[in-house]
DNA sequence: ACTATATTTAGCTATATAACTAAATGGAGC
DNA sequence: GCTCCATTTAGTTATATAGCTAAATATAGT
């Protein structure tokens, strides 16, 4: 008799204690983006983001859907939603969550060159 | 104008993230235990066991007390202790955990040996 | 004093993680 | 076919993490 691991649950936290994947998951609860979007705000190389980006796919947190040129990317389900809103809801104030929000608010694909 | 960056919430993923720690949560949310007993079901050594616990009580997630000869950690708050509750009530079945936590009730601390 | 329980430290190994560059690949739109 | 957006791959670097051994330290009970 052997037993299984909760690798899945273990993945999931994992994928959460990262800060740049904490943020893309913030950023992607107040609305789906691109990864050229993402790219506008974290300070790291296409690359990176794209690993990040599977990595927290992989771990069933997020979706990814094409759309026309570009890649959208967002939570993957209600439950993850709600989970991430109790969480966000118990940050201190002027963390760089609420930067972020402030500038993905006006930010716009279209704005996105190759700065891969 | 620089902003905070939400360490605690994330260090306590990171916390989450790695199974003998979440192990140690999941059996100590059922009752509180001596470093020995955890030994008992846990496969590693004793230096490494106290590092894991120091790591889950700097991240704010469980709570030491001396009980005589032994230090007896416990969940930190009622609010980790409900939020523990939930993710244990989705594991599926057959996880290492409920394993652990038979071997957990059948424990005395008085059975440990310094097996260290 | 001595014993039991546990933590800490130093030194070590192995693996995982996060980042980079740079080039190659894929898919969609024009 | 070419361009745009993104992913993937290969190769590299640096740091973090998890484990070990073994000795030293701390604290409480007997």
């Amino acid at each position: 008799m052997y037993y299984f691991i909760m690798y899945s649950t273990i993945q999931k936290f994992k994928a959460l204690g990262d800060e740049n994947r904490f943020r893309i998951l913030m950023m992607l609860l107040q609305k789906p983006l691109c990864v050229c979007e993402l790219l506008e705000v974290l300070d790291i190389k296409g690359g990176t983001l794209s690993a990040h980006l599977k990595l927290l796919k992989t771990a069933g947190l997020i979706n990814q859907k094409k759309e026309g040129r570009w890649i959208v990317y967002s939570i993957s389900s209600e439950k993850v939603k709600s989970f991430l809103t109790g969480i966000e809801s118990e940050l201190e104030n002027k963390t760089i969550i609420q930067n972020d929000k402030t500038i993905i608010k006006d930010i716009s694909r279209d704005i996105c060159s190759s700065s891969n």
